[in-house]
DNA sequence: CTGAAAGCGCTAACAT
DNA sequence: ATGTTAGCGCTTTCAG
């Protein structure tokens, strides 16, 4: 691989006027600008990244932080962020933390030592301690997940409205035996959720019972399936469960396995509008994020904080999708 | 963020041996380490990738080129990738190029210049002209996708033969009449599934039928769902499908959609065995590739070309998994 | 065992 | 308009 310096020689010019041509700098003669380019030509010429980041310290790459990559939820985000960040000449590195501390070390040390440029993290595990150290000298934007009263900039939807507005749709269609399968409250959004779920029902005068709210460990199928199977063990069975995410939704749907049938026996609503739910038998009635916008903004607020810029935290609307497993 | 120099200069030594203790060299006195040591830990010192990497000319980054990543096919292979490039101290670098040969471009070019040190592709769209030519002087992997005869290493699975057993599967269960959704044949996998089915049904004397076979555009769930509508209007409905790809094979089921039952008026297999291949109703069953491993080999043999190593091709065991859609 | 110094490939300030 | 040169942070000969 020829180095610019090759270019130099061969093109019979300095360095510096390989480097201008490279950087469509303006003061060149077309003249010049031509042998250089013949030159790169020739030699099938890239810039070397490394040498030019060293240079500028800056890597173009931005860290996004998540859990899993196998929740179907974050695909349409990741999709946001990468047409952004290609847009704008940025490349970004997926970094999954399988909710281990060691890794999210790992990428915050690339943070650090300038082989990336800045975070967009979307994990709800991560050590906010940290990140917000991080932050105090890096780029760094939350996205869906965030922090209340934090420092960190945030794009993300108003959870607890969203959570009210899907039990207010189970209420409405005559339900009042309203469980709720959340996953752990230590996170936020959980905590929102389980939030507008208790606003509904208090609103309408419906009782909130312990038993009728069940917390899962994580957000995979298997999970939803585990809390419906307990739910309908229970003497006083619900007639609507709120999931708080879709994959929990569509698991709970499974459990329900020919003994039971959405909507007419238990209606069901979930929450994220995953590309899965809509090819669910019966398909299912959720809360629609703007995840694909929401990436977009997220990489926004990041190349602006990256410019050393600004940048205001942002709520997105949601709306509520009815399907089939609340309105058969 | 402190360099090599302060530490040197804070610990009263050379940036050599600094360097020294960093790349845990032996010739270090206990004493001088330590001096080192509490000099790092003083100015919370991380070595600058971009330095070490622009000297050794190295990255430690591998680019994985896919062409979408909500196919969630490839979720498990990238987990696997991730936890080996990890373990090994490599990062990946997820590369979406939803099928358009400018984005395989740039990513082709992070590796001519030493931004990334190899690429693992499991993009059947993949320009094999251009990967070719990178071949010659970078590491490249196959994944899933391979070339036949071609000289890049590979690591996949035997489709014609998943095919046939699939096929076969159908057959044993009294179908006769069966149809094959596939994708494009210009990728290697759909010529080689599509080999398969035929084989099976030329060995039980089945008609093959050119109206039974369907070709999808892309491998959304949308495609399946149109590929069945189109075959349940032919007027010599077929009894059984085999779907080259899960998420074409949960479309179809969904296009029955209560005017058919499967396994009882249609049967169908898919491919790939997805997460959520167990969760539709009915069940799916289907050919399980060992995705996670598949992603491990692909990240060992990557390693191995980096190091200069000669690697062989491997082709991996698959499974079919019977679930209720055969039989019900 | 440790230090001095060259150099990886590039950009930008300064000089011409 | 173009060239010269320092230096980004690191590793690695080569000396001592």
């Amino acid at each position: 691989m020829a180095n610019i310096q090759q270019i130099a020689k061969e093109a019979g010019v300095s360095v510096a006027t390989v480097s201008r041509v490279l950087n469509h700098a303006t003061s060149v003669t077309p003249e010049t600008r031509s042998k250089v380019e013949i030159a790169i030509k020739e030699l099938d010429y890239q810039p070397s990244m490394l040498g030019r980041n060293l240079r500028n310290s800056e890597s173009r790459l931005m860290l996004v932080l998540l859990p899993s990559i196998s929740n179907p939820f974050y695909t349409e985000i990741i999709n946001g962020i990468q047409n952004t960040a290609i847009a704008h000449n940025y490349n970004i590195l997926l970094c999954e933390t399988d909710s281990k501390p060691e890794r999210e070390n790992i990428y915050f040390n690339m943070v650090k030592n300038k082989l990336a440029d800045g975070i967009i993290s979307m994990d709800p595990t991560v050590n906010m301690k940290w990140l917000n150290e991080l932050a105090e000298n890096h780029p760094v934007i939350l996205c869906s997940e965030y922090e209340e009263g934090g420092s960190i900039p945030y794009v993300t939807i108003n959870s607890e409205l969203a959570a009210y507005q899907a039990v207010k749709h189970l209420i409405k269609l005559g339900n009042e035996k309203i469980a709720l399968i959340n996953s752990d409250e230590k996170f936020l959004y959980a905590r929102l959720r389980r939030a507008g779920y208790e606003r509904a029902l208090k609103e309408f005068n419906l009782p909130i019972y312990d038993e009728w709210i069940y917390h899962t460990k994580e957000l995979e199928f298997e999970n939803g399936v585990q809390a419906m199977r307990i739910l309908l063990q229970l003497e006083e069975k619900p007639s609507a469960v709120f999931a708080v995410s879709d994959t929990l939704a569509i698991g709970a749907l499974k459990a329900l396995n020919g003994g039971f049938e959405a909507p007419s026996d238990i209606a069901i609503v979930g929450f994220d509008n995953i590309s899965f739910s809509s090819m669910t038998n019966p398909t299912l009635t959720t809360i629609s994020q703007p995840m694909y916008k929401m990436g977009c903004l997220a990489a926004d607020m990041l190349m602006s904080s990256m410019k050393g810029e600004k940048v205001e935290s942002i709520v997105l609307d949601h709306e509520l999708i009815i399907r089939e497993s609340t309105m058969g």
